[in-house]
DNA sequence: GCGAACGTTCAGAAATTTCTGAAGACTGGA
DNA sequence: TCCAGTCTTCAGAAATTTCTGAACGTTCGC
């Protein structure tokens, strides 16, 4: 709809957000670079030039992003640099492995329950125990709803 | 099932896991020591105790756990201090309001979407959007199971 | 092998966050 | 009104995180 310095705007004010939802700084700056890019894949050197950091930077934020799933590495016949771009599953991964966090969490609330006998305190600690059990067990669940119903709208697109 | 040196090192291990999750060390701190009060309450200067800190990291720390939803002031006859407690629903408020976190991210994805031509890019941003919508609007039944879960299972305990 | 193009690592600089302690504000009792 | 107890605020100290730039690997073409 709009030209180029939209765009950056908007990478740039999405970077943000992610920034106040607890990403770090300059990951959350390459996120929105590969999500906001037209290109099929972006390499170190490209992200260098378009945020303006130094090669040190960006192979930090690389690094966190590819750990998070968010990117991936492919392979470029007839280069010799190293390319990525977003997968295609990005957001049900990142989704599911949040839950790993949350599974660390459990295993510390685990860990109170077994240390503190029984009396308010102890009961607290299971209703947060089972509250976070639920939520592990229906994420599965979840994802897979969202993927049939993406599935099937995809379908519905196709023949209009 | 053990003493109190145990009960305060699987407090402070629960802080330490919430700190890699992403929370303020004092804000950890704290919410670990109402988990694992046995008392009905805490005041400020109870948790500057347990926590050996000064009453100004309590305040702020206190102020932040509030402002999540996790625990309440309560009004108790005769003292003059401000007594706080772990709200009943702590959990389920806070996943709720960590959702308006998401509802910031849909903005500012929703921005992008406007200002990027179709093409990869757009596409991108449409299916981010489309995961978080998804995820936003599943989450009050998501909630709502939990507990009739729950209810059901207190009211098997009740008759067993 | 050699050299050039890229990427990574890491020590230190810069920026940011977090904590403290002192000063101040509020509350209720005398 | 004054006072004592309690909590909040805030400037600056301390700790931590983040970024840079230079040195070091790696890889590929020649």
């Amino acid at each position: 709809m709009t030209g180029e310095t939209e765009r950056r705007e908007a990478a740039e004010q999405l970077a943000l957000t992610l920034v106040g939802a607890g990403m770090q700084r300059m990951g959350a700056r390459a996120l929105a670079a590969f999500l906001f890019s037209d290109k099929d894949s972006l390499t170190a050197g490209d992200l260098a030039d378009e945020l303006g950091v130094s090669a040190g930077s960006v192979s930090g934020a690389i690094k966190m992003i590819v750990q998070m799933g968010l990117i991936e590495r492919i392979y470029v016949a007839g280069s010799r640099r190293e390319h990525f771009r977003m997968r295609d599953n990005a957001w049900t991964t990142l989704y599911s492995r949040q839950h790993s966090v949350v599974d660390d969490v459990l295993s510390a609330v685990e860990r109170g329950v077994d240390a503190v006998e029984s009396g308010p305190a102890h009961d607290r600690l299971v209703d947060m125990r089972d509250f976070y059990t639920f939520l592990l067990s229906e994420a599965p669940a979840l994802v897979e709803r969202f993927e049939r119903l993406r599935a099937e709208q995809r379908r519905g697109e196709s023949r209009p």
